[in-house]
DNA sequence: CCATAAAATGAGATTACTCTCATATTTGAG
DNA sequence: CTCAAATATGAGAGTAATCTCATTTTATGG
């Protein structure tokens, strides 16, 4: 099995780390198998090549298993975002940007798509943390008068739906190069830009 | 418990249907109060307030009155959309009726909400039907000239993710009656209305 | 290489559900 | 009212999962 991501980050650590990793990892597999639900305790000790009973050596129920695996994942995503965009001021673009390099992050790892789709649905603080991000690049695009729409959490919910579509088409049909831009487009327009320079500046992610 | 909408199609029937559709009934609660995947069979038939046993006498298993139940609803709410919307040729006043009537009737029966939900998570062939209508609506508004968008599965999908927004925000903070408004002005910029025109139309729901 | 601490194991107790079926009850036609 | 057909019942067999814990295996510092 490939090194997963929590394997890379315990490296160096001792075996207590890396076996704790191994289930984080093999949940992380499991989930993109079956959905977060249908994950049993034994599909990820069995995942990991250890016994049933390891795993309550580490984590007390699934749970806590998967909030930990959300979470994490959530925050690899997240530092890579912070650091691409930290340099961009203009609202629209850092839509876009964050955007097309948070579709392009999960075709990479498309076994975190369904992990962050799972999330989204059964863990509204992971959920909370992610509009953090969305609420204020989009506040300033309306400060700065590119946008027009009320910031309202119904509107960070239709702004993360479209985003979310994104991710399922991503898991269902395969790569596909128009996805990111069309899910900029589609955004863009639904924070009140006109059709025409949405669809410029999604071309130009 | 409140006469529910099997029920009141199975009247006048014999005792067999009356079962019938108190399962179904009892279903449509079950399912509302706790979700598709978490509803058990001995929720069912307690809600119905029949033995456990009873249920396999009118079906083989839970996905199929799960099914049952999601096309029954499906049926009844298309058939109240189709009946006012006959008379709309406008492709843009289509879109706006539908969606605000779609998300009134939701309102008037909340339970269908969560089981139209759970339909379009784990019943393709379900979404499947519904995406019919959207689609031929939106494609008469490319033709009208109104729309300016590509009509693929992945724009139905985000079309359809706006109103699942709703319904789930309907759900979660209650009636709120901006909320078909809000829905209806999204999905027109979607399709690539100019946020003047959308803004105008929806108001006009 | 030993002794001890840390980690892993897997059998089995427990709980929760699905589905079957022999039996009991209800219905309604004559 | 009577009786056969239709319907309802719920105990229990089967299955699948969670979680515990006494025991075994492995790692490590001396």
């Amino acid at each position: 099995m490939r090194q997963g991501h929590f394997q890379e980050q315990a490296t160096g650590g001792g075996k207590r780390e890396r076996t704790r990793s191994a289930l984080l990892d093999a949940t992380v597999a499991v989930v993109a198998a079956k959905g977060m639900e249908a994950t049993k305790i034994l599909d990820i000790t069995e995942a990991a090549g250890l016994a049933n009973g390891t795993f309550y050596n580490y984590f007390t129920d699934k749970d806590e298993i998967l909030r930990e695996v959300a979470y994490g994942i959530a925050l690899a995503v997240s530092r890579q975002l912070d650091e691409e965009m930290s340099s961009i001021e203009d609202a629209a673009r850092r839509v876009v940007t964050a955007t097309a390099r948070f579709i392009e992050i999960t075709i990479a790892e498309p076994d975190w798509a369904h992990v962050l789709l799972g999330s989204a649905e059964h863990l509204p603080e992971v959920r909370r943390d992610i509009y953090r991000y969305l609420r204020s690049d989009i506040e300033r695009g309306v400060e700065q008068g590119k946008f027009d729409v009320e910031v309202t959490p119904f509107l960070l919910d239709q702004v993360a739906a479209l985003i979310g579509v994104a991710l399922r088409a991503q898991i269902h049909g395969g790569r596909n190069p128009g996805l990111a831009r069309q899910t900029c487009e589609s955004i863009l327009r639904l924070l009140g830009m006109s059709p025409a320079k949405a669809r410029k500046l999604a071309s130009a992610a």
